[in-house]
DNA sequence: GCCCCTCTTTGGACCGTTCCAGAACCTGTC
DNA sequence: GACAGGTTCTGGAACGGTCCAAAGAGGGGC
């Protein structure tokens, strides 16, 4: 009763094993008559190739590794399909594993995915641990996704242009009219960049000293508690642009709470474009950091590594598109100048 | 430079491949000093065991798959988690698909599952083919998580206990004063569960004539349309209890645009207690699920049926709790009675 | 010194594939 | 009818582990 092998099939086929396999793999060296006989035998006994005797064989599992920071994460969903379309093309296989779940037990998040021998590791979102990930990334290819940090050589990158799209989110408040702005900055290497991009696009507008920045948490409490103080300023901007949707929603109950009306008496707008800025209540105008594209191109170096290993660690960036929704209008006239 | 095998382990430590193997799987018919010879070769060389070959050889791969529904479900997240750390601790790893990235090829989302030859196999969420779920169980521990099927014999299910939950959410809005109440219905097994069980509560207390129910789509906009026909009725119900969080959030958008305060004056409760529901903007009253406790149960199944396969399938339920935050509190007084 | 018994250790078969060298079978040519 | 050259097929050796029967080592009793 146990799973029929390869060499049940080749006896019902009356054929060799070897030549079941090279049936199997699609070989045009046989002929037409007994691949007919291989394929009907292997239809008759539910044949399915055992996935653990191929890769111990070809050395290769045909499988990547996803190591995800937190599945509650919204934004990679996107990534992940965008992945999976280009690794299944090229018959791969997709193991996702969730760093968050596994930290508790204190080994690297990565170990069972290498001890499962997966061909090439994807990191989504912020890095674990980077020196693990140097020395995996001399054995099979590294890319990381949806995150700009430092990265050990050879890893490759590639994420949402964050500089791009703050110069979006920024310019589109501006153009509006609006020209005192407030930043809600998070942390890390993507906070950095909207911030600095922010500031920088401001700058550039001469509207360098009516800029705003308050730093926040990257949380909806974060948010709230900072646009509570910015709003409550004698010289409150019009306009606040938040690190986050989840920052953004903060700011909205804020405005809210203050009395302000969205967007008529002051604009907000988000980040990531999540499916909580899509909520028609909150209809936030926000950035969409292409998730979709980032994902295929990962799998694309990802890919192109199989081919062609080692050489220089790339970085790609994927354009972001500014979704203008309900909360940012003009500024109102009072505030004007 | 190919990775050490157990039999480069061997050599180093001066001893058979045999014993390194003994050593590696913990048996304690080993003399010390060889046993230390060998851990700290193994640790010199860097050694990691193959898994597809261990796996070849034990004839089990020590990996269960969980097939999802959709990544973009937030609920399952719960419930992943409860589940990962049971298996984690019975040393079996989790290796996630998800039923809608693959379901454009075509072919049954397990099938990848299957030939990378998982020890079993939990499904959350609804099922993609109950038939070729069938066929499965026959070989592996199936169990379903989730969700509230019909499933084929020998699968187990886990899920919350859907009358408990409704029943809870009817009772808080009765013990409130509510008396006309509004169900927004969702469809399948669950959103009968729900909708019946509230049709139940009602009529125990002797409400059966001041229930309505409307049936959406459970989306945003279903919410949001069937609370506009509900709350533009005469005798408009002063509680709306929502089959899940998201069909809630647009009943709230319809009671704002509609100019009613929520609570005061109409209540609205949801299901699911998901992120969206406790963003502070919104703060639902909701059901949580009780997701831990299901992905818990569902490992515990599968951990039972390896050690004694066969058997009848079971049913567990799991006791959800009401969620008590911002949208619901007594009916306003014109309403009353 | 020999036998027996227990505790350790070992060689080799096996798991289900792939891959390679070479066998077997054609077909056509001289 | 032998031979060359191609096409088609096959046996056996990997791959890296587990597991089992049996060998080896050491100790105790006679």
């Amino acid at each position: 009763m146990r799973p029929p092998t390869i060499r049940d099939v080749a006896e019902r086929a009356g054929v060799s094993k070897s030549l079941v396999s090279l049936v199997l793999r699609g070989s045009d060296q046989v002929r037409p008559e007994k691949r007919d006989a291989v394929l009907r035998a292997a239809r008759e006994l539910g044949y399915r190739p055992n996935a653990a005797a191929r890769s111990l064989s070809e050395q290769r599992t045909r499988t990547v590794g996803v190591l995800l920071n937190d599945l509650r994460n919204p934004w990679f969903v996107d990534l992940l399909d965008g992945l999976n379309s280009l690794l299944h093309a090229g018959g791969l296989h997709m193991l996702l594993a969730d760093a968050r779940l596994n930290r508790r037990t204190g080994q690297d998040p990565a170990d069972p995915l290498l001890d499962l021998r997966v061909d090439g590791l994807v990191v989504v979102g912020t890095l674990p641990d980077p020196a693990a990930l140097g020395a995996v990334a001399e054995r099979i290819p590294v890319v990381l996704a949806g995150a700009r940090e430092p990265v050990p050589p050879g890893v490759d990158q590639v994420a949402g242009d964050d500089e791009q799209g703050a110069r979006l989110v920024t310019e589109h408040l501006i153009g509006l009219g609006h020209r005192r702005i407030a930043h809600l900055a998070g942390y890390g290497a993507v906070g950095d960049l909207r911030r600095r991009s922010f500031e920088a696009t401001m700058r550039t507008h001469g509207l360098a000293d009516r800029a705003v920045v308050e730093t926040g948490d990257m949380t909806e409490e974060g948010g709230y508690r900072a646009t509570v103080r910015l709003l409550s300023r004698p010289d409150r901007p019009t306009a606040v642009f938040a690190v986050n949707d989840i920052t953004c929603v903060g700011a909205l109950s804020a405005a809210e709470e203050l009395g302000l009306r969205v967007p008529h008496d002051v604009s907000v707008v988000g980040y990531d474009n999540t499916s909580v800025s899509r909520l028609r209540h909150l209809w936030l105008t926000t950035v969409d950091n292409a998730g979709h594209e980032v994902g295929r191109r990962a799998a694309r170096f990802l890919l192109d590594r199989f081919e062609r290993p080692g050489g220089e660690g790339r970085l790609h960036l994927a354009a972001p598109t500014l979704e203008i929704r309900g909360t940012t209008g003009p500024p109102p006239d009072t505030a004007a100048g």
